[in-house]
DNA sequence: AATATAATGGACTATTTGGTACAATGATAT
DNA sequence: ATATCATTGTACCAAATAGTCCATTATATT
């Protein structure tokens, strides 16, 4: 059994923070282990210690996301239970590309991009993220449904779905433009549709 | 002077061809310059007698998809005129990825997010290609518009954003999930809102 | 045929990479 | 205090990587 102590802690998280953000940064491949443990100022052995390999470091990363996604602690909320939160949901992802001057996109969809092919463990994680964000935007609209407060017609989990993408599509967007701007159209468009299911 | 004969055209399209392919399935990074001579079967000179570096590859696998688009050989046209042409446009985008079992997301937009932090030459490459998808996208909506036949408060530019960002996202979600069904939904909503601006 | 130029094969190199080994230090619980 | 176990520093390694060099072969022009 391997225990770890407060000070192994503090150690760890430092490394999987200093990680998280060379990938949001850089991308996983364009983040060498070396550059992680330099700017975090842990030596090999520590990492090592930690963690199994790169690409655990990597899952340790999605860990935290998924984490910080459970607990309401980051600065993207999933508690959606009015339209207003849903604008919210939407906006705070506009919000925190233009912290970065539109050159990032998401973190996660980007390590799903870039090593779903390569390893299937992974490309879980990241799908287990969007999954319970979608979830999450489902029981939303699904909760309006049994209300009455929305449209008959409309499908919970396919506006959840289109959610989820136009929010992605437009954070890729604005890396590539470099330009926060036609990720707020974007967002704003898919607001209005999404809200022309009220009722 | 360097002169290009035909069989030198030959060899450098194999090539490009080839990084495309790979870089498509993995990723730049993920693609080793061996890699692509190995599957090609050129060799070392020949790579680096007709690309500067790995960098001047990508840039000629990006012209290549540029080149496609301008001259409609693609499965993606983007000549559109009509409703019908838009909706082609975007399915043609989910039969792509479907011929890969959702496995792949966009080739250009795929590395856009990989490389554009690290290389600003290729995040403009990468940039012109969504600039002229969106100039044909756009296009369509104010011919509509001076036309009279779509609604006034519909801003062409920012509905083309919409369609370019929809897209991405659905096809990067399609990758993550292995499966084409959110991206399909995710489209099919997008073209009802879009069309919701026809009279 | 001779010359020039393009195309090719492949060995070689310098650097970076992820990962290991191992010894030394620190903390803790009995 | 000492035995135990976690923590840390660092040297090291093998593999992979992008890129160079040079010699050879093919092709075409005169």
């Amino acid at each position: 059994m391997k225990e770890i102590s407060e000070k192994g802690i503090k150690t760890k998280a430092k490394i999987v923070e200093t990680a998280r953000e060379l990938f949001h940064k850089n991308g996983v491949k364009a983040t060498s282990v070396d550059e992680i443990l330099k700017i975090s100022g842990a030596g090999k052995s520590q990492f090592y210690h930690y963690f199994k390999n790169k690409d655990d470091i990597v899952h340790a990363v999605l860990q935290f996301y998924l984490e910080i996604f459970q607990q309401g602690t980051g600065s993207v909320k999933l508690q959606i239970n009015s339209w207003d939160d849903l604008e919210e949901f939407f906006y705070s992802h506009i919000r925190g590309i233009e912290m970065f001057n539109s050159e990032r996109s998401c973190p996660i969809g980007s390590i799903g991009n870039e090593l779903s092919s390569e390893n299937e463990l992974i490309r879980q994680d990241v799908n287990l993220i969007f999954e319970y964000v979608r979830n999450n935007l489902s029981n939303f609209f699904a909760d309006l449904k049994a209300e009455g407060k929305l449209n008959k017609t409309a499908d919970p989990e396919s506006l959840a779905d289109f959610g989820i993408s136009t929010v992605q599509g437009a954070l890729l967007l604005a890396k590539i433009r470099k330009d926060s701007k036609a990720a707020e159209h974007t967002v704003d468009h898919a607001l209005k549709y999404l809200k022309s299911f009220s009722k």
